[in-house]
DNA sequence: CAATGGGTTTAACACTAACTTAACAAAGCG
DNA sequence: CGCTTTGTTAAGTTAGTGTTAAACCCATTG
């Protein structure tokens, strides 16, 4: 997948059971949890772990939301980071506070999850759309188009499966580049997944397959890589 | 989708944090933002920036939100830009002058970001709506027409429920394009609604039923598009 | 304001392409 | 020639999609 790696979402509430539905339902959707139960340890958490999203409770002990906040938005490293508010209904002084002390936005309790996520979801879709904006390859006689998933050749037209087109337009992008296989995975398939090296034969084949042999040729002992002509 | 170039919005607010607030969050989505602290920088300003969007605070020093939008209604180049009240709970008198006044939306304080800008990206979704509502498009066999809801194939004429009909529309629309189910999502139901990604699924289903299974393709751990020739 | 009904969304199960693994054949290399 | 690396095929597994039915929502109507 394009997640390179993993979004970070810090959540913070002295409710154990909403800690535990949110961190179960965020890790579901793929993203790094971490947890504090109050304001003070919030920040300590937040420091190390360094996260992109914090789901910030505004009642709680020790230090509420509202004054850990503005700490959190003190720290520099921390400054890019979405902060969310989880509010009780009737808690409404605390809504004007809430921006004027940095929040990015609020929701109100009870909590839907699938609410949540998809509001989550929406923060970082800019971005993975704009990648895949980029994405059409002219190469000797193949035409490889990333928005449709195709390559044309010759007036023909072949849709692959997302691996095999994954693999052949990375090795497009880099021509006359020898790629062992662990790179290609690397690249391809993600730093976290775990497959066995020899995966990527099978898939060259099948890219060899429907495209023709004379594309990509095998390096012996190193790797595969795109030929140009 | 069409922002060829970027929609301009104008924050005019007499409070430098929700100002901050506003233009951040904007700029995050990708609008191109100005501010003006009163009404009367407010008509200057917009004068020059030629906004598409403006986000008025009702309660301002020098010269009042209603006011001001009279005076910006006035002016013929800025008639087609939308015009949103912010307005403080109680003010509710406001609520009503605020249509008299020529004001298209208004919303009350504290201004959830997020709902804001759904808000304004609907505002959007409405007018490219209603310009593309003369919208019929011929493609492959199919003869689709907005105006009426309906697919001509054939000689047959079929008529689609809403979404069924803005699924084939947007896909139709920009052919051959992959689009995600989540992209989908976001393009026609909106960006914040928040249904599963898997109810995509079985609006392509109704479909494909009912003009055939030959247009639309699916392109497995991508997405759908609409197949030409 | 219950009842109806179309449209929409969710949920559950079935199914298959795509992916992975494994196993054997062929090819390159010392 | 052995030994290693790659090609190829087939069989096993899984993730993703197809499909259907039921739940839900909301406007309309009697």
């Amino acid at each position: 997948m394009a997640d390179k790696q993993k979004i970070k979402v810090l959540v913070v509430d002295d409710e154990p059971n909403i800690v535990e539905i949110l961190k179960y339902n965020l890790q579901k959707e793929g993203y790094e949890v971490a947890t504090a139960e109050d304001g003070l340890k919030a920040v300590k958490t937040a420091i190390k772990f360094q996260p992109d999203v914090i789901l910030l409770d505004i009642m709680m002990p020790n230090q509420d939301g509202v004054e850990t906040c503005l700490q959190i938005r003190q720290i520099p490293e921390l400054k890019h980071a979405f902060i969310i508010f989880l509010t009780a209904r009737l808690e409404e002084y605390s809504e004007v506070a809430a921006f004027d002390v940095g929040a990015d936005d609020y929701i109100t309790k009870p909590i839907k999850p699938r609410a949540l996520m998809s509001r989550i979801a929406a923060l970082f879709r800019r971005d993975s759309k704009k990648e895949q904006e980029k994405g059409q390859i002219k190469i000797r006689d193949l035409n490889i188009d990333r928005s449709s998933f195709t390559i044309d050749k010759a007036g023909k037209t072949i849709t692959l499966p997302k691996k095999e087109f994954e693999l052949l337009y990375f090795l497009a992008n880099n021509p006359n580049v020898v790629y062992s296989r662990d790179e290609l995975l690397h690249n391809i398939w993600g730093s976290d997944v775990f497959v066995l090296a020899r995966t990527v034969d099978v898939h060259i084949r099948k890219v060899r397959e429907k495209i023709g042999e004379e594309y990509i040729t095998t390096v012996k002992g190193v790797g595969y890589k795109f030929e140009l002509g």
